[in-house]
RNA sequence: GGACCCGUGGUGUAGCGGCCCAACAUGCCAGCCUGUCACGCUGGAGAUCGCCGGUUCGAAUCCGGUCGGGUCCGCCA
């Protein structure tokens, strides 16, 4: 069916140009339908198909040489203009591409008159014959480029400022908040528009994978209830219960345990999570999450899922795009950091974690003098690590440079950075020569394999720190010296993490991950305390050694998701609880619903949580969510366009019984001194206050997006 | 909460004590042009240099503050 343009100009501009131009008033556009006898069958391949309208019978990136000799209508955008006086091209851009109108005097004098006042950024129509280009005319940087629309008739539906910047020059760099201010025409541009598509394909080929895996999608509430979890809620106050409020889910994570129990075997949602945090170039205050949880599965199910899930997706969204290896590597947390310092490694380069303290000669005599270097042996005897990276090629680097990597290593928490460099003769330096002596030296760039030419850079502190460190210096290192191909995805599986840390100022454990993390099985003995009151947590508790039946997923470096199989058993769920220093009150008063739920028949289960705006970025080669999010915040949360957030109408205050008193520290102050310190165990009355949020334990799944990302 | 970077016509940059009532590119406006595709040519308009204060004979330029944007640390696990 072909639509016919009924009238014309029957209804005045309402809007001039700022620029001014004079022109003839424009008719909005009445069409009409050529096929009277639609049948039930044509209206839904015309509606799910064509995307052929009254407006256009093709899309801007449908023509083809093939097409050519019939009639065709377009609307779109326009692009770009170049008037030749008598001849006019006009490039018609849509989403979907772009296709070269001409316009010619002669053939048509009423569309030229049109063309010649058309402006970039104007929306119009044009019909016409389809025609192949002149031999040598073409263009092949257009998928549409052998083809050219013939104006018969040219109208304009919609006019267009100027632009406040470039939006036919993909190219273009443009200061972010300008680009935020005026989103939808940033979403206009190539650039943006090919990354919310790629998201929109990543967000179905994940879709397909799980309905075809029988998992069922199903939404969870947004406005729930406030639970003490690792980050800052956000609040939405009761109108209907005056002073209360609902908090926005920082994930669904409790919810979809419900549905466990609920016996819904598999589900799946794409979920918007909230955390009311400080903003980072992977973080935003919502973010979106595929959230997903299995009954009756132990960690491999789990992983052996969301692995080839993973795999399918990638090779379906960017099939151009190799995956580094498959199987997924799976490292145990312990591996994880002993290997790479880090418990997301980007393994799309070596440089691993070197163990120095056998070269140093600490295996045959551990404890004072045994190295010559009083930094080192104090870290030893005090059972610390000495560990090193080998920078290829920054054997020649300059003193600046390596004070800047000193500099970087004291920001990341280490005392200090020993560096050794090998110059291009295979002779090693170093401003500790003095103290190890030549033989030492020598057998450290030996044990870390450093060439000619490379650095060795080495950190000595507490085993934690010394990965850390170098961790974060293998990471920054990895990208500055360009070792990570950027066209590789590396997935990798992290797990085994410990169940708890020390909580020193809390005095007690904290889950690392979930409060709901099961542990696994062999280790649920270790669930107790040494004193024997589980209630009574201590540091020599032999649950600090327990290990969780939990893994991670990262991506590149970034931590892509988490999960663990969890706790279905009440029994050991309170144990746990008591562990993390809740009173059997407490527990009941902040995870009463679910603790109940687990009364009426409980699935083993277990699931994972994974971002899907840094899946979206690291698959669209971004270091920054924004890049693949429709409408985000600023760094502040502002949303630039809408102007949010911002104060709300009197009247919608008096309504929730509100008022604002302003001055949050002062309120904070206050609020301290009246002694809302949370007792150690058995507070079960007070929330935790301000200054002591994060120290609990972490809400649930994946991160996601709301994790350090990049940066560990 | 802390550190650092940035803010100059619409956009991107240059200028970093007087040579600047600010330069270049592009965009914009007008005119010309029948095969261009970042069309071309000619002409024109457009910024008191984020804002406030200070130093100075003199500030886009130096200093302090403030606002906005970004990056990192903390935070978010």
């Amino acid at each position: 069916m072909r639509p016919v343009a009924a009238g014309s100009a029957s209804r005045g501009c309402e809007h001039a140009r700022d620029r001014g131009a004079e022109h003839a008033p424009i008719g909005a556009s009445a069409f009409v339908y050529d096929c009277p006898a639609m049948t039930d069958a044509t209206v839904l391949s015309h509606a799910l198909d064509d995307l052929a309208t009254p407006y256009r019978t093709d899309t801007c990136g449908d023509l083809r040489a093939g097409d050519a000799g019939r009639e065709a209508r377009l609307a779109g955008w326009v692009h770009r203009r170049r008037d030749h006086g008598h001849l006019i091209f006009l490039d018609l851009r849509d989403r979907h591409g772009i296709t070269q109108v001409v316009v010619d005097a002669h053939e048509s004098p009423e569309a030229h008159a049109v063309a010649s006042r058309v402006r970039p950024e104007f929306v119009v129509t044009a019909a016409g014959v389809v025609a192949r280009r002149l031999p040598g005319m073409e263009n092949p940087a257009l998928a549409t480029g052998e083809s050219e629309l013939r104006a018969r008739e040219l109208q304009v539906l919609s006019e267009a400022k100027t632009p406040p910047f470039y939006i036919n020059d993909p190219d273009a760099p443009i200061d972010e908040s300008v680009r935020l201010r005026y989103r939808y025409l940033d979403i206009r541009r190539e650039p943006m528009r090919d990354r919310l598509l790629l998201r929109s394909n990543l967000v179905r080929a994940i879709r397909d994978a799980h309905h075809r895996a029988g998992f069922v999608e199903i939404e969870t509430p947004i406005l729930i209830k406030s639970t003490p979890e690792g980050a800052r809620d956000f609040i939405v106050p009761s109108r209907l219960q005056p002073g209360t409020v609902y908090a926005l889910p920082q994930s669904p994570q409790q919810l979809k345990q419900l549905l466990m129990v609920a016996g819904m075997d598999r589900y799946f949602q794409i979920a918007r999570c909230f955390r009311d945090e400080d903003l980072r170039g992977d973080r935003q205050p919502e973010f979106t999450q595929l959230d997903l949880e299995m009954s009756f599965v132990r960690e491999q199910t789990v992983m052996d899922f969301v692995e080839a899930m993973a795999i399918e997706v990638s090779r379906t969204v960017v099939p151009d795009r190799p995956l580094q290896s498959v199987p997924f590597p799976r490292f145990t947390y312990e591996e994880a950091l002993e290997r790479f310092g880090s418990d997301k490694p980007d393994v799309r380069f070596g440089m691993e974690l070197v163990d120095l303290a056998p070269a140093l000669g600490a295996d045959r005599a551990a404890g004072a003098g045994a190295t010559g270097f009083r930094v080192f042996d104090d870290v030893l005897a005090s059972g610390g690590r000495i560990k090193g990276i080998v920078a290829p090629g920054l054997g020649g680097a300059t003193r600046r440079e390596i004070d800047d990597l000193a500099e970087t290593a004291r920001r990341y928490g280490a005392k200090g950075l020993v560096h050794v460099s090998v110059d291009e003769d295979g002779v090693a330096h170093s401003s500790v020569a003095k103290f190890l002596g030549e033989e030492r030296l020598r057998s450290l760039v030996v044990a870390a394999a450093a060439g000619p030419g490379d650095l060795l850079l080495i950190v000595a502190d507490r085993p934690e720190v010394t990965a850390d460190v170098l961790g974060r210096l293998r990471r920054d290192l990895g990208e500055r010296l360009g070792l990570a191909d950027p066209n590789v995805l590396a997935y990798c599986w992290v797990f085994r993490f410990p169940m708890y840390q020390w909580d020193a100022e809390n005095v007690r454990w904290d889950a690392t991950h979930n409060p709901f993390s099961g542990v696994v099985p062999e280790d649920e003995p270790l669930l107790v305390t040494a004193s024997g009151d589980p209630y009574r947590p201590s540091p020599e508790d032999p649950a600090g050694r327990a290990r969780a039946m939990q893994y991670d997923i990262a991506l590149n470096g970034w931590e892509l998701g988490g999960g663990s199989v969890r706790i279905h058993r009440r029994e050991l769920l309170e144990r746990s609880f008591a562990l993390q220093g809740y009173s059997a009150e407490r527990m009941h008063d902040l995870f009463g619903g679910i603790l109940e739920a687990f009364d009426f028949g409980a699935p083993p289960h277990g699931g994972i949580a994974l971002g899907i705006d840094r899946w979206a970025a690291l698959l669209s080669r971004q270091t920054n969510i924004r890049e693949v999010m429709a409408f985000p915040k600023t760094s502040s949360g502002a949303d630039l366009m809408l102007d949010a957030p911002a104060a709300p109408d009197p009247a919608q205050y008096a309504e929730l019984g509100l008022r604002f008193v302003g001055d949050r520290e002062e309120m904070q102050a206050a609020w301290v001194a009246e002694s809302h310190v949370p007792g150690p165990i058995g507070d079960d009355v007070l929330p935790t206050p301000v200054e002591d949020r994060g120290k609990e334990s972490r809400p649930d799944d994946g991160p996601a997006t709301h994790t350090s990302g990049p940066a560990s």
